[in-house]
DNA sequence: GCGAATATCTATCGAATGATAGTATTTTGC
DNA sequence: GCAAAATACTATCATTCGATAGATATTCGC
């Protein structure tokens, strides 16, 4: 969609290495991630980025190169943030599937944890609202700074989910089937990040009894998909 | 997010009865459709939407009252648009429940079929795949604009997959829990509409035969979820 | 502490955007 | 066909955007 910027060497060469000047970029990479999430890419006037981090508006080109160098750090940020959120689970995932075959009654138990923590993820905490609001917006605009957050959530739910599926269903972890099932899996969580989803809950936010109620009834929906090894 | 433009009365009020009139606005509106979807609100310049469509800059200000009221018009263009896909399952999914109790499986293969043409909708054809775009930008920007669908989809599919849902795990359709559970379900047909998710397939598009796969497998799981009235 | 490297700030540029003024053209009622 | 309403077009405005120039202040190696 968009071309990468040619200010992204220049910036890489950069060093970074004063304290003043993390403190900086960090602020502004916090704020970013909040305004970009609110108003979008073109929404977000560098101005507003500036102002709102507190810091004058050359910065963002001093230190990201330009708004789109911004950009980038926010979504990489957010998918560092993915990353610590659902690593735990799919580490397990991925070391019970390296040796040996799971019971069935482990992979089922593998895959509601991995789901809690997706769940947990894509509407979790107020904290979180702006990084899952950017991760949404991610899904539709496809910038080519989003590469980096698309890894990461191929890597660390999707993946890790059909790996699980396909022992269930009997079927390679990569053959269509499973991955088209694995999708609809996750698909019952990740509807709730939409705002359609909270319309129709009257939902202004999640608290986190609220994320407890998803995660359970993802849970048992799930377990009773897979329940007799059917699900047609 | 943004507030109601005031052109809208000034727009309302103007008459539109010319014959070259319509066809101008007709084609202002299905361009801007794929413009919008492409672009976002913001990305999308006026100068873009009336090249597209083949008219001049001020035909959007004399026509919409200007680039929010056009935007307006898509939105509510594709609205209509969820209506005619959904309708027929919804109404048939109403009219069942309105008189009596229909069996399990009666209420199993109306929601089989509601699910059906939610999946159609939201991967559909080719030809709508600029207007499942914006649909997921609607659920991301809350603009006023987006009411309408909004309203749409709460009508056509949310709504009526509830009250299915509701008599399948003999709750009320408004109660949480049953408002949960169905989204859950809608959210394994909805995820299909992401990026991420065709990147997982590595499907650049979706032809018929892969609407159907898509179809078969949320078929199979939902019926799996209901199937001894458990799913927990 | 000195001086070079690094970071911040004020003021401003050129380009692009949405909108409009004013005029020409087309359409419809009669 | 003709007048009047409705629509389309050309040229342009005021604003806002991202980016930069250039000067100043701060930080850290030594």
């Amino acid at each position: 969609m968009r071309a990468i910027s040619t200010a992204e060497a220049a910036l890489a060469a950069r060093p970074r290495a004063y304290a003043r000047s993390t403190d900086t970029r960090h602020r502004l990479v916090e704020s970013a991630i909040e305004t970009f999430a609110e108003l979008g890419y073109e929404g977000a006037t560098t101005r507003l980025l500036a102002e709102r981090a507190g810091v004058n508006l050359p910065a963002i080109q001093y230190h990201f190169g330009g708004k789109e160098g911004l950009y980038r750090a926010a979504i990489e940020h957010i998918a560092a943030y993915v990353e610590t959120c659902m690593a735990p689970a799919a580490d397990r995932v991925r070391a019970a599937l390296k040796c040996g075959k799971p019971p069935r009654a482990a992979l089922l138990s593998l895959l509601t944890t991995l789901l809690d923590a997706f769940v947990a993820l894509v509407i979790g905490d107020a904290k979180g609202e702006s990084r899952k609001r950017l991760i949404s917006r991610a899904e539709i605009d496809n910038f080519a700074a989003l590469a980096a957050l698309h890894e990461s959530m191929m890597r660390q739910a999707i993946g890790p989910c059909a790996a699980l599926v396909g022992r269930l269903i009997g079927k390679p972890a990569e053959d269509r089937k499973t991955v088209i099932r694995a999708l609809a899996i996750l698909g019952q969580a990740s509807i709730f990040c939409h705002q359609g989803a909270r319309r129709a809950l009257d939902w202004q936010d999640f608290s986190d009894t609220r994320v407890r109620e998803v995660q359970a009834a993802v849970r048992g929906q799930t377990r009773a998909v897979f329940r007799a090894g059917a699900g047609r």
